[in-house]
DNA sequence: ATATGCTCTGCAATCGTTTGCACAGACTTT
DNA sequence: AAAGTCTGTGCAAACGATTGCAGAGCATAT
């Protein structure tokens, strides 16, 4: 009774009809086309017999997968995970599977994935890697199949995303600290390939302006990655360099947990020497020391919204790209302060 | 020259045999059945043609889909985000393609996401959700498909499984404690339908015996779930019970936390008028106020190795199951001192 | 009564592989 | 030289669905 060992053909000959009746019956889009008391009796078979269709034959004939692969830098970083399950979430309810694949950042891997998973047809991709300029999305994009960027876009318009507001984040951070009475705040900013990287320090740009803050090159040092050590440099540069600031602005909280360990090497205690905030509101960033004011990135949401973009594309390949970006929200805590 | 619309029988017409005999040219196994010269020459042309095989008409053959199926609690949680990657580092090295769910511990949903898995002719499964008493892992284990368990066991011994040597490391905490000088510590257990949550508190029993302690029934509180939010309420209960102890274990970091939520609203520093210690070694555990000492279980190789016995019973299914114990390590960190 | 249309079902091809079987030709063996 | 391997190839049948087409049956329109 168990697995998918009964195939149409033993429902049509259980019923006594041709098994492409069986295949109208079954399916909801020809159902009608089957007279009433014939379908019943089929589905009543169907269920019976615990008929399962045999996915790789539907597939064969209709080249649909009913799969769509995933691409993440990294499946264990708290910044893109929540993605992948807001992904996996609404593609599950639709009937789909999510096939992952975890790029480390290394373009080769993201090609070799891609590949991957175009000869496994699948429906749709999202792809959470996507570099500014990047070769292997443009590929993508004239290759046809479904895709929409998450989180990090290019800057492309024409091709569905659905990202945060980086810049009126980045800028609002910049006000927030004003408010505080900060004058000299330093930046660390993050990959300018990515457009994270790029968008927030934008904001931070803007954000200067809006307050009438001068932009003070010296004050700003960039990292190679959003990594830890590399805003634990940046940081040591920056303290290195003898400039006077009040507060550091990190683009993205993994980069200021380098910049907290910078500080306390140094002897500062942040939130009362120095402020500090962060990006993303990743997970327990309210739990470090002290806890991190940050700009809350609704990831959970990008992916769920990506998800729905992708599926809407899905149905109708016609459907012209759609671009959505979710707004920010700044989350106080102790890493920020008025200035010492 | 893109997607894999050149089949066997096109290379088959370029070259000027039958498909069968491309097939087998292509084929690693059956190469050897053809002529040298004309293996090389289909070889020749498939590469030229870009020949992608279909992997729905394979699997339709053969019945193997080159894909496994994980599923995990909680895609986000850094207790199973680095099994993941470990699994995906060595399956996407054998050119399998992991197809992953999250269940949010809802037994329904492990029950949907393994059907689908099955409907889907996933080659192997690795499931990281397994109750001591699983009926679901009962099934899956009779109907046939590989499958091993990661970091959650049943109490069946004949059913591969990876997990960390859990009753050794709680062992070994007690003892660490002990050494320090602390002769009352409460215990803080995990959910006991599961072999982390079980094995664990076993040994922290044990872990007294060795040291000469007693059990103390009401220094141990029992959460329902591995979450923050239970180990607060746990912490909450033991601190009101009005019992005497110098320090807290907990089943896991999450727990852990919770812990350090409640001292803290009571007022108490860890560290110094209390030891806490954690489990698992998470993300960040080492960036928390104050930084967790906590017991370091290997995710990424317990996921590492799953896949690799994964692929062993794919290969040959006669393989009889294997059951590997890692071994978790102690990392001193600032949340444990002498007694106050 | 014939023509026309409509509804339902069956036939058979197709998707792209793999693989058992038959067989042709060459190579041993006696 | 006859008989018996052995090798390499092709043929065709799967695998399990979907779907265009043809036609049977029946009702309606002429």
């Amino acid at each position: 009774m168990a697995s998918s060992r009964v195939t149409l053909r033993d429902i049509a000959e259980e019923v006594g009809v041709n098994p492409s009746t069986v295949s109208r019956a079954l399916n909801p889009k020809t159902r009608g086309m089957v007279t009433g008391e014939i379908a019943r009796q089929i589905t009543e078979a169907a269920d019976r017999m615990g008929y399962r269709p045999n996915p790789f034959a539907y597939s064969l004939r209709t080249n649909r997968s009913f799969t769509v692969g995933v691409l993440v830098p990294d499946l264990t970083n708290p910044a893109f995970a929540p993605i992948i399950k807001g992904i996996d979430n609404v593609l599950e309810a639709s009937g789909y599977s999510v096939m992952v694949a975890n790029t480390d950042n290394v373009a080769e891997r993201e090609r070799r994935n891609v590949d991957k998973f175009r000869e496994r047809h699948v429906d749709g991709l999202v792809i959470a890697t996507a570099r500014r300029h990047d070769p292997l999305i443009d590929e993508c994009r004239t290759e046809g199949t479904p895709l929409v960027l998450a989180v990090r876009k290019t800057t492309d318009s024409d091709i569905s995303s659905v990202v945060s507001d980086e810049v009126t984040g980045g800028e609002t951070i910049m006000s927030h600290l004003a408010q505080l009475g900060h004058r000299r705040v330093a930046y660390v900013a993050g990959p300018q390939e990515l457009s994270t990287g790029f968008e927030r320090h934008q904001g931070y740009v803007r954000g200067l302006n809006a307050n009438n803050l001068e932009y003070d090159a010296g004050l700003v040092e960039f990292c190679d990655a959003f990594t830890e050590e590399e805003g634990r440099r940046a940081a040591s540069r920056l303290l290195a360099s003898g400039r006077d600031f009040t507060a550091i602005v990190a683009a993205n909280d993994m980069i200021a947990i380098g910049i907290y360990d910078e500080l306390q090497t140094k002897g500062l205690v942040c939130g009362r020497d120095i402020s500090v905030v962060g990006y993303d509101d990743m997970l327990f960033s309210s739990k470090f020391d002290p806890p991190l004011t940050t700009m809350h990135s609704p990831l959970l949401d990008i992916g769920a919204e990506a998800a729905r973009i992708l599926l809407e594309q899905i149905d109708d390949p016609e459907t012209p790209p759609r671009s959505v970006k979710m707004t920010p929200e700044l989350i106080l805590r102790k890493s920020t302060g008025k200035p010492a």
